[in-house]
DNA sequence: ATATAATATAACCAATTAAGTTATATATGA
DNA sequence: TCATATATAACTTAATTGGTTATATTATAT
């Protein structure tokens, strides 16, 4: 399953792009405008950082920006970088193919149902999102 | 997450259609060849039994078997029976946008994603399966 | 300088889910 | 009637999820 957090990611970015280039946002407004739990915002936002995709300036009139064009930040990326390897069965967080088999056509099902759902995510960016988003209502 | 257990009710209904036509096999037999913990192969055979899959037999001599054409039967059915309605995320077990908004393209995309996926299961037969997994090794 | 606004990080907790075990009831064929 | 088989429910155990709480650190406006 997807988790909150990594939806909470996706709606952060989101949100930043929502907004004109290098516009500074605090956690507490993101966290508002998008419903999302104050603390939960502040702990996501070093994964964020981490992978290059917003800045923090601390201090009054601090906060958060973008840090690269949001078109090139995937749903996929986010989702693996907040939830981790994503695995839609057991069986796809190994490597190997159970038992002793070297083969498996049911593994090769999931890892099928797998790629599909991923590559849907993987042409989704958070520039796409955010402007859909922005005419939703 | 789709669960053992659902792999495990796929597993049994395979193992069934490897065998020729109202082949009769105990539970123990086929938790032994699918390496299934014991108790779960007894534990599911009342889901596959009340969607029509199979039918067992009780006493002496008994044991289960295929009640109609595994060739009708899909994974998706057999997902969804033992595991409910799937989500992959928290917001597609709720029927409506969440908030107050009447539209989220967020929501879209994760439904694209999970349709996407659910073609896999639902273009995968057990029959097909069976005799895919037939050339594993 | 210092108070304050902000991010950074870690530890913790409650509820749910997943996976499997255990126990018992019920049916049936030899 | 006994052995074999399915049927059903209750119960552990461990992991995961979603969130809270607490504390440390940094930077800037005054």
């Amino acid at each position: 399953m997807i988790t909150k957090k990594a939806e909470y990611a996706i709606l952060i970015l989101a949100e930043l792009a929502a907004h004109p280039d290098d516009t500074v946002l605090t956690s507490r407004e993101i966290a508002t405008r998008r419903s999302i739990p104050a603390n939960l915002v502040i702990q996501l936002m070093p994964l964020l950082h981490e992978s290059g995709w917003t800045t923090g300036t601390r201090g009054p009139g601090g906060g958060i920006k973008l840090a690269i064009n949001p078109a090139s930040i995937t749903l996929r990326e986010v989702i693996e970088k907040v939830d981790g390897t994503i695995g839609i069965t057991r069986c796809l967080f190994s490597n190997q193919p159970c038992g002793n088999k070297s083969h498996c056509s049911l593994r090769d099902i999931w890892i099928k149902a797998q790629t599909n759902m991923l590559s849907v995510f993987e042409e989704a960016s958070i520039k796409e999102l955010a402007r859909a988003m922005a005419r939703d209502n």
